[in-house]
DNA sequence: GTATGTGAAACCGTTCACAGCA
DNA sequence: TGCTGTGAACGGTTTCACATAC
């Protein structure tokens, strides 16, 4: 934690390295060096050492990295030594593919609250949470202590779901609609925009023939 | 189509300009100027125009663009004159949030067949297709033309089903699996890793207090 | 010998500021 | 006058190469 601005790359990749982290630590592997991680995660060595620099020195010369401390390290970097109580708002099919995304609770995030404004969808049972009105998010989020909205609702609905976030304190939203969010600088927003990544596929196909790499 | 270098992150935007661009002719705006585009999507002016000049000359000094026209370049410049048929693997719950996700079809993108190698959910329906054996797919591949593919199969069995695809010579793969697959440089892949996502969000909470800004 | 940590260099993308044109 | 198009300046990220430490 220095003074320093950390590229926002670099977070996206201290996650992968994490998770790669975790497996390699369940396969009881002790020790990585850098171009191990590197080739896990498609990165050059010398990429993950400028990366875990930031942080500190987590490594020891000539040996490389123990697992077990470096996942402990970046786990911590990244926040994730608590859990993080979700608010998903938007029952359709995505918003029920996120309640079930293994991935989540894997990582210590858990969707809490399920809400949407579909009188069809209200009462469902997505896993083992029910969905509520939408206009019962604004106590679920105090009372459990919510920092982060997630929102899978068409389009049209999103600003509406995200002002109801705003009005309740949401710190950070994780938005799926493919639209720009009207949102204050203090709160956090990342878009997940599906189409947009096809559309840079199809680009390369029909420019550039076919080259690879993967920048995001 | 210049012999110069386009960054990854313009294709990104003009991507999002050309939504915006659709969802302005439907409203029957007539021109927009650099700075209408670059409100609607949150980026600066200059940023659009650059973007813009990286494909040629499309507006008129003192004016700004016309919508319809620019609209149609920037469709052009994606490669999304012509419809993309798409192969997905896994019919999960994800998966069935991929093949009726709107904002697919509403690009050009269209799920053709759906695969998957649980008994469980072969010859299920999901909105008009059914779903296939995974060993079905070379051939779906090859009859109906497909060169994109997605992958929505758990992590486990996810370079498996890569391998199928790279084998029937898939030009391009979005992959929704967290982890690195193995893909040889002349197949394009893109991923989307939801928990990566999760996790640039709580570090920003930790670390930054909370600042905004979305550089992806 | 081997692999990390790190300044310096190279590279890339964004912003600036203004020339060019309707 | 107003807005586009663009070379130049800027800032930030990645790569390089080597000193450092085990």
């Amino acid at each position: 934690m220095k003074a320093v601005k950390i590229p926002e790359a670099t977070i996206t990749r201290l996650s992968m390295y994490s998770r790669l982290l975790e497996w390699l630590d369940r396969r009881g592997v002790i020790t990585v060096s850098s171009s191990d991680i590197a080739e896990g995660v498609g990165v050059s060595p010398a990429q993950v050492r400028k990366d875990l620099a930031y942080f500190g020195e987590f490594g020891t010369r000539g040996v490389g990295y123990n697992v077990k401390d470096l996942l402990h390290y970046t786990m911590k970097i990244l926040g994730l030594t608590h859990p993080w109580p979700m608010a998903l708002a938007g029952a359709g099919n995505l918003g029920t593919a996120l309640c079930t995304h293994h991935g989540f609770r894997d990582r210590g995030f858990s969707i809490v609250g399920v809400f949407d404004n579909d009188l069809t969808k209200i009462g469902k049972r997505i896993g083992d949470i029910m969905v509520h009105p939408l206009e019962d998010m604004p106590e679920a989020i105090h009372s459990l202590g919510i920092k982060i909205g997630i929102i899978a609702v068409p389009p049209r609905g999103a600003q509406e779901v995200a002002d109801i976030m705003l009005k309740n304190n949401i710190a950070a939203i994780l938005n799926f609609a493919p639209i720009a969010l009207n949102i204050p600088d203090n709160v956090l927003v990342r878009n997940v925009d599906l189409s947009v990544k096809l559309e840079v596929l199809t680009f390369n196909l029909k420019y550039r023939g076919s080259v690879a790499g993967e920048p995001d």
